[in-house]
DNA sequence: TTACTGATCCTTTTT
DNA sequence: GGATCAGTAA
């Protein structure tokens, strides 16, 4: 008999209520945890990991804790690390992504790959598609190149392969173009984000060697945001998971909002018929005690939610712990820019009452509205910050400079190489391309190797891919000599002429972004341990917009809905509240998606700390055209007992 | 082959 | 209102 410690006077319970800390000592078995928004979910993962290594003496090693941003993985192990004050090391606080990646890394032998694998992100999948759709001879105009990826992803996110896909779908140019893409994949020794979980899962269940070395290791696993998981993500949790039993899942189904990209809320209300065993039953524990938003604020959540009919019905509502505060305002202007100057107003009365401008947020459904509030906000003076839509990392000049290191760490990566070959121009064209894939394809080699044995173009231009192969030969030597990223980034730049390239065409910003893009390179290598240009481009690769996210810049931040979850601001604004823009005019049809977009006006709600503010437009622009709006039914069905029309 | 121009399609949300 | 794409002239 084991001897029973108790351990409910722990460090890590204090100041927690009765079922935070039941939750935080319940670390045998698989445990669902229920956490409303706001119910200080993330204290209890945190003290959780915090209890399990310190009070009970596991290993960090042992501790699997998944997220789905880097940002809120690196937020989780700051603080847990803050609360066992002694070393982490070993301790995974990792995304789903970049977990693959790293075990992928260690076991590239067994699928193919190697290890240098370079990681595709939406720019890279897209170039890739076209070209096979071009060498497939599929008609651009039967197939958008975006339905043709999302049917991949959804592929992936099944774990379907492409063996198995002629079963799913009766169009055979879906199946041949995933075939086809996966094998080019594989060819230039890359990765698309979803294959750094399917190839995970492909990992384990062929090779059960390796699958063990991970079960065995992670005694203690817990996931976060379990309602947004998808099928491979949900079957890893379950093959890891499966030696120990040790799992803790937190989540809460009225904030799914990701079932788009095949996130399956089933996964979180199926958990306990999911793991229960004959002898252990599931732990439930449901944290509804909310101690974010103002009572008037999450009454009026609740009351917007009650609408959704698919919830489960034992779920119970969110209880305010803070007072009811103040109605919510909600502004009707004459069209976008009438309602920006309203949330103008609003913030400027904020900042002479000695407001910081970093704790007000701005939430529209999609990008496309940042426009109209940015430029009130420039003419009025008001610093702010935008996350999402065009993303550092996704911009021409940055991915250029990407691409040529790229090459340097893996010379398969045929799409690094299209990329910049002729970037500086070189004279080397789309024609010259085309040669230039099909005898690589036929020789069965890189790109890259084809620049040197290609027989099939003329003289001149012959020579002029040998000139850039023997650049890339002698960068390449350069590397060898154990250089920095920034000595690398500088090389290149100055041998390729990229920045003459960018001067003679008058483009500041870019320059400054390449400056930008230096700086954050020095950076990583002064942070980094073990800084290496494999390293570095993982983390460029998967970086997501909220990453850069800094809580106290003294900016007014916008952002999608989607974008805000996990955040809380003290002022919240929740603009566009109009028929076919939120909701959607595309989740109008669907009973489903109409009550994801609730679920998202839900999380948006709730991600006050002290005051919302809700508007519409009567008129607005879409597309270039005026459209006359309807005021979104949320407001209806939050209802009038807690609207102020000002 | 490049650089420019006009036509066309969009746009929901993202790791 | 903008990004991307096809077509055309140099």
């Amino acid at each position: 008999m084991e001897e029973v410690i108790d351990y409910s006077n722990t460090a890590f319970v204090a100041g927690l209520n009765e079922v935070q800390k039941i939750a935080v000592l319940e670390v045998e078995g698989p445990v669902l945890i229920l956490a409303g928004a706001g119910s200080g979910k993330t204290r209890v993962i945190t003290h959780r990991i915090a209890h399990l290594i310190r009070d009970r003496q596991v290993s960090p090693e042992a501790v699997l804790a998944v997220t789905f941003t880097n940002k809120a993985s690196k937020e989780m192990l700051e603080r847990v690390k803050h609360l066992i004050q002694e070393e982490s090391r070993g301790l995974w606080v990792t995304t789903f992504h970049s977990m693959g990646a790293k075990i992928l890394r260690k076991h590239p032998e067994a699928l193919g790959f190697d290890k240098n694998f370079s990681i595709y992100g939406p720019s890279e999948q897209k170039t890739l598609v076209k070209a096979i759709m071009k060498d497939l001879n599929i008609d651009p105009k039967r197939y958008q190149v975006k339905t043709l990826l999302s049917y991949i992803s959804n592929f992936k996110g099944d774990n379907i392969h492409p063996e198995e896909a002629h079963k799913e779908v009766n169009d055979q140019n879906i199946v041949k173009v995933y075939d086809k893409f996966q094998s080019s994949l594989k060819e230039a020794n890359a990765m698309d984000f979803d294959d750094l979980q399917f190839h995970l899962l492909t990992l384990f269940e062929d090779h059960p060697e390796i699958l063990e070395i991970y079960q065995e290791r992670f005694e203690y696993i817990l996931v976060d945001e379990y309602q947004d998981t998808n099928q491979i993500q949900y079957d890893l949790v379950k093959l890891l998971s499966k030696k120990h039993g040790n799992v803790c899942v937190v989540g809460d189904e009225d904030q799914s909002i990701y079932s788009w990209r095949g996130a399956n809320i089933q996964n979180i209300i199926n958990f306990t018929s999911d793991y229960s065993t004959p002898d252990q039953e599931v732990k439930r524990y449901e944290l509804n005690i909310n101690y974010r938003c103002p009572g008037n604020c999450l009454r009026a959540a609740n009351l917007l939610i009650s609408n959704n009919t698919q919830r489960t019905t034992d779920k119970q509502s969110m209880i305010p712990h803070k007072d009811d505060g103040d109605m919510l305002p909600y502004f009707l202007g004459f069209d976008g820019h009438d309602e920006a100057r309203d949330v103008c107003r609003t913030i400027l009365n904020l900042q002479d009452e000695g407001v910081n401008l970093s704790t007000a947020v701005i939430l529209y459904r999609t990008h496309a509205q940042s426009r109209v509030m940015e430029q009130q906000f420039i003419r009025e003076g008001i610093p702010y910050q935008i996350f999402g839509g065009h993303r550092f990392f996704e911009r021409k000049e940055i991915k250029d400079v990407l691409a040529y290191l790229s090459l340097l760490h893996n010379a398969k990566d045929s799409e690094a190489l299209y990329r910049i070959i002729n970037v500086p121009a070189r004279g080397i064209g789309a024609a010259t391309l085309t040669k230039l894939r099909s005898f690589a394809e036929n020789h069965r080699i890189p790109p890259l190797l084809a620049l040197d044995g290609i027989d099939t173009v003329g003289a001149g231009v012959q020579k002029k891919l040998l000139g850039f192969y023997n650049f890339y030969l002698e960068f390449l030597d350069f590397f060898h000599e154990n250089h920095s990223l920034v000595d690398l980034t500088r090389f290149l730049l100055e041998k390729t002429d990229y920045i003459n390239y960018l001067r003679s065409k008058d483009e500041h910003e870019r320059l400054e972004n390449i400056d930008e893009l230096i700086n954050t390179m020095a950076e990583y290598e002064e942070n980094e341990e073990n800084p290496t240009l494999e390293g570095y481009l993982e983390k460029t690769a998967l970086v997501a917009a909220i990453d850069g996210f800094e809580e106290d810049s003294g900016l007014v931040t916008m952002m999608t809905l989607h974008n805000a979850k996990g955040l809380e601001f003290d002022y919240v604004f929740m603009v566009g509240l109009e028929e076919e823009l939120f909701p959607h005019a595309n989740s109008l049809e669907d009973a489903n998606l109409l009550e994801e977009e609730r679920r998202l006006c839900y999380v948006g709600v709730t991600r006050t700390m002290k005051e919302l503010y809700l508007s519409s437009a009567r008129s607005r622009y879409i597309h270039g055209v005026e459209k006359y709006q309807v005021p979104s039914r949320f407001l209806r069905e939050i209802g009038d007992e807690f609207i102020m029309k000002v």
